[in-house]
DNA sequence: GTTATAATCAATCAAAAACGTTCAAACTCA
DNA sequence: TGAGTTTGAACGTTTTTGATTGATTATAAC
């Protein structure tokens, strides 16, 4: 591997986890200890990391950029809003399955304590999950780079040995007559399979979503509980003929 | 070879895997280093690339590269020697299961372009395998995060639903009585079945694994062929005697 | 708290790899 | 043939690398 291959590498990987080790790289790269010391040592230097004992990790400066132009942080302040009041749904010792996206991941926090098994489909999710300590099972099945998450028939398959307590599912869209709906049609396919192996059934959302209607229809809005920031008034009747509706602000 | 061919083949060299390198060149088109060097001089000065220790990169973008590590047989780790060996045996088009561990780690840059679907319950490796444009499929199960390994019984009841040609485990001791051995029972349980379900079983280990014994037994040495970088003759006999070995620096 | 143990660190050094330069042989094209 | 170009090998130099050392820091045990 050459030294930009390296750099490169541990900037991507940082990128991603925001924090690296340096014997995960000494594994990963195939290089020495004392290379991977200066690698990070130069890229410290250049300000693109900042090194703490036992590796390194982003930069403030890194981070507050690539939370501006990441779409994960766009209405970030709505979004762990949704998850911290979807969160407070979940009881003691539950059987959770998370959705893979990024509303879901906020909810991690808040699901400290309580004694639960995980179950979700999202790659980014195992990760943090563990950080919390939190019991996690992977559904597996076949990886989507896009979304990161699992699809398919083997996801489906492995899913169907568990049951849950509670499930949460992000969507794209929400519209009172078309339901619920997401661009992937194999995600769309999980997400039904979540929630008939689940006893209960919420769609985080937040308000930008309302009445959009993306591609591929997940379920109608009568089989999942909605949690939403805010709904005007008007429109927020139409959806309590139907479903059962929580605002976070309220 | 020409010089314009020479130049348009590292040039389209270059656009595919962002990086190449002066031994990989020399060995691909039979010219000299010295031939090497001065193309690369040649379009550095004509602004097509740029040129680094030990090769070249593109100009363009400073998006972080992809990177690339490549068969260029000196200056590798043993590791790497013993995977890429070990990624010779994988035929086109095969299925493949891939332990979760570094040495089956460094496997995948030997993967690209074989058309194959590989399976792991390694969490570090989907990233990798996905970056490489590899179908991917995780076992998923429950998550173990000391080694970023899915186990369980969740994890053995995917996996029967998959059949490979080949499989590669990592060990942490072989012993010519003992057979192969591994810290952790959960993971050796699932070495074991991704073992039966193949068609062939590889084992891949260092010499400083030889006749260490681990806590966990996987499966006696006539169960699969070994992969190891080098081993002294007297040990080797006994090996042979059991199964097959194939050493590295042959 | 204190101590013992393990992990990580920076600094150093010798070996390996890659470098540019030079020069003679081989090739090209008139 | 002969001038101009391209090539590969040889050389000494520079850069990169991995192993080792003892100091420093974290972790565990007490």
């Amino acid at each position: 591997m050459l030294t930009n291959e390296r750099h490169s590498y541990i900037l991507k990987k940082l990128e991603k986890k925001q924090a690296v080790k340096i014997q995960d790289l000494v594994d990963e790269t195939g290089a020495s200890e004392s290379t991977i010391r200066r690698d990070l040592t130069e890229l410290e230097s250049q300000q693109k990391l900042e090194r703490v004992f036992g590796g390194a990790i982003l930069t403030r400066h890194n981070l507050i950029e690539q939370s501006v132009t990441d779409k994960s942080t766009q209405n970030l302040s709505e979004k762990i809003q949704v998850a911290q009041a979807a969160a407070e749904l979940i009881k003691e010792g539950d059987s959770v399955f998370l959705d893979a996206g990024t509303t879901t991941f906020q909810m991690i926090p808040f699901l400290q304590n309580k004694n639960l098994v995980v179950v979700t489909n999202g790659l980014t999710l195992v990760d943090t999950l563990n950080e919390y300590g939190i019991t996690t099972y992977l559904t597996g099945g076949l990886f989507k780079s896009k979304t990161s998450a699992f699809v398919g028939s083997q996801t489906v398959l492995a899913m169907k040995n568990y049951r849950f307590d509670v499930c949460f599912l992000g969507v794209n869209g929400l519209h009172v007559e078309n339901g619920y709906t997401t661009p992937d049609p194999e995600e769309a396919a999980v997400k039904q399979v979540a929630s008939s192996l689940s006893r209960n059934t919420f769609v985080l959302a937040d308000h930008s979503k309302i009445n959009q209607i993306s591609f591929a229809k997940i379920m109608d809005l009568e089989n999942a509980m909605l949690i939403i920031d805010s709904m005007p008034s008007e429109i927020l009747d139409d959806f309590r003929k139907k479903t059962s509706v929580k605002l976070v602000h309220e």
